[in-house]
DNA sequence: AACAATTTAATTGTGTACAATCTATTCAAG
DNA sequence: CTTGAATAGATTGTACACAATTAAATTGTT
């Protein structure tokens, strides 16, 4: 039992699992975001504008980990859903200002009763939960050291 | 304090540390990919590929949870390098069996210093490995039973 | 002021992911 | 044996995700 290849198992990788539970989390997602039109990436974008009414495309990569290659495409489709409003900052014209429209405002509603439909989606106990997220936090936030 | 669209706030979220650790870990596996001409995907597809010697495209998505719309592009890819065989079953003309080739067998020695060097990127002790792992897994196993 | 270095977004190209559909093969009921 | 249902892969279309590059604006130094 157990040669040296034994780390190549696929049971013995801890990414994995992460990788595969994420797919299949925000996969379960969809049958509650189709009916307000948003996609995972357009949903977690939201949040965050829904929590700082206005920020840089900059600065909600930063909090996403996602960079403007994917943030840009991103943010035109919400402003073309008339969600945001994107525009240059009269301070400094490289930042782009994402500002919510009444409309993005409004999605807020709807929206408030997702987190709790997916709640009972993860299988874990409370306890469970809070474990799993302090976990995840403890590696993200040595990441956010190692870029400095 | 603390209002009704708390819920909808990022740091509420399991969903969202999932998703970033995720990709954030598969992205730090690049550097030891690259010279071995492997993606992440691809990578997960060899390790499996590797402990079953041959299996079938459905067999591999079940393990990976992944498709034959993801899965077929890939498993081109890693014929196109040589390092798998792509044929047909005889006994079951709709089974795609993937096998090995001599270079694919080959590249299973370089990788096996890949998770060891991954492992020092994650910031956990041991046994927080472990607990992750089990959350994961507890998480994973349910999704499973809903599928049948 | 002048210009090199930095910063922010946008763009381009490659590679997933996945829903939906299609095709070929096999299975199952009559 | 035959037709309808089921199964396995492939294909198509949409949407990320990210590396690498580009372009514009700003900052720092002289």
């Amino acid at each position: 039992m157990g040669d040296k290849y034994d780390c190549l198992k696929i049971s013995n990788q801890l990414c994995f699992p992460l990788y595969a539970c994420s797919k299949e989390i925000v996969k379960r997602y969809k049958p509650y975001l189709d009916p307000i039109d948003l996609t995972y990436t357009q949903y977690i974008a939201m949040l965050v504008i829904w929590e700082e009414k206005e920020i840089t495309v900059k600065a909600l990569g930063d909090k996403l980990f996602l960079d403007s290659g994917t943030l840009t495409p991103v943010l035109k489709k919400l402003e073309q859903k008339g969600y945001v409003k994107r525009s240059r900052s009269k301070d400094d014209e490289r930042n782009l200002i994402i500002t919510l429209t009444k409309e993005g405002e409004e999605l807020k509603k709807q929206a408030s009763t997702i987190p709790a439909k997916m709640g009972k989606c993860v299988a874990l106990t409370p306890d469970e939960s809070k474990q799993l997220y302090g976990l995840l936090y403890k590696i993200l936030g040595s990441f956010d050291q190692e870029d400095n």
